[in-house]
DNA sequence: TGTACATCAGTGAACGCGCGTTCACTGATGTAC
DNA sequence: TGTACATCAGTGAACGCGCGTTCACTGATGTAC
């Protein structure tokens, strides 16, 4: 059919985007290329048109989602007062809206563990959009060294991830709020400071 | 062949405990039946002998695993001052070795993010076992009221499970000891409560 | 105690199915003249 | 500007393969007599 020069592109940046929704849901093998492809509007036999493998498509979703997720929140933050601003990733992570919605949220809750499996080559690509991530989180953290901003970063990201990942499994009942309400605490009494220290109850 | 009656249940033990390590390896959905049974020394075609269908030696697979690490972390802390249990189960937790070794590690860790998609079935069976394990610890956690307990329990686990989960993404450089590092101590400093309050670059 | 039969854990071939990938083909549009 | 040809994104059938599951069969041992 031939179509004009951008289409191509604008094809292919279609079923990524849609593939990288898809594969959050679903997990990294939990969807074949041909239903890729429809919901990108296509049929299976172009895919190989724009891809070399569908190991190349995760990859290339890997990142996209993962990019979203660290422009999303670097823009958010700037709206908003430095000392505030790793409260406000923490509450906008740990909530039943993105507990629910895997599809659209984090790339590293929904596909974490699977991740360490895949191949060095997948594997390495998604670690680099970790630490990318990680790089943006400290840059949240106020007034300490860099060092010190990092390793912040790093605890508070582990607690985000694991409490939604406890949460996921839960399912979303009352244990699942619990779970969810415990880890936004704990991390919130990282990132904010608290002064308190009377109660080892709280 | 007729075996003698405690042969089955060997059998049918033998199975799981060798899925439980290998599903852990490769994922829920990363070994095949076949391979399943040959490492428990027999062909594919017994089965059904043993299991109604794959998804229940998988079950039982996840509920193997959470038991042993319950149990094991139970009989760990007896041996320990109260004061010091939750720091234990924290320092056996995030190390390189649990890392690198997912197959007789931890099942929430190495499996995480898959079950919140398994049927419905497979994911309470696997919520009822966190559930277990989170009183364990809430056990271990002393001096305080049961809900708090229970309360950093939650989050402690939150804080180990995902501070794994990335550092296995990050596979095992300098990156990923630098999350191990930052996720301890944040799982410790909330574990041991420090009296420390000066510095706020620590 | 000895014998004949029944049982059923385990075998290995076969099944149907879905998957990733390949391939011959199409036809609208870009390009060369 | 108009025409002939080349291009190549996309189609849909087909491929080989591995998987979960089924099934007829085996044969050592438990059980009934």
């Amino acid at each position: 059919m031939r179509y004009s020069r951008e289409h191509k592109l604008e094809t292919h940046d279609r079923i990524v985007k849609k593939a990288s929704v898809r594969i959050r849901e679903k997990g990294a093998h939990g969807i074949g290329v041909a239903d890729l492809m429809k919901d990108a509007g296509l049929t299976h036999g172009g895919f190989y048109a724009h891809f070399d493998s569908r190991e190349a498509l995760v990859i290339e979703a890997f990142a996209y989602a993962m990019d979203r997720s660290t422009e999303r929140w670097r823009k958010m933050t700037e709206t908003i007062p430095p000392e505030k601003r790793m409260a406000s990733i923490v509450e906008t992570y740990l909530t039943p809206l993105h507990r629910d919605d895997p599809g659209h949220g984090c790339a590293i809750t929904a596909l974490g563990a699977e991740i360490a499996r895949e191949s060095p080559k997948t594997r390495k690509a998604f670690a680099a959009k970790l630490e990318q991530m990680v790089d943006m989180i400290a840059d949240q953290v106020p007034d300490v060294p860099r060092k010190a901003a990092r390793k912040q970063a790093l605890a508070t990201l582990s607690t985000m991830v694991g409490t939604l990942v406890l949460s996921r499994i839960a399912g979303s009942g009352e244990f699942s709020d619990d779970i969810l309400g415990a880890g936004r605490d704990a991390a919130l009494g990282r990132a904010v400071a608290k002064p308190a220290r009377k109660s080892r109850t709280a």
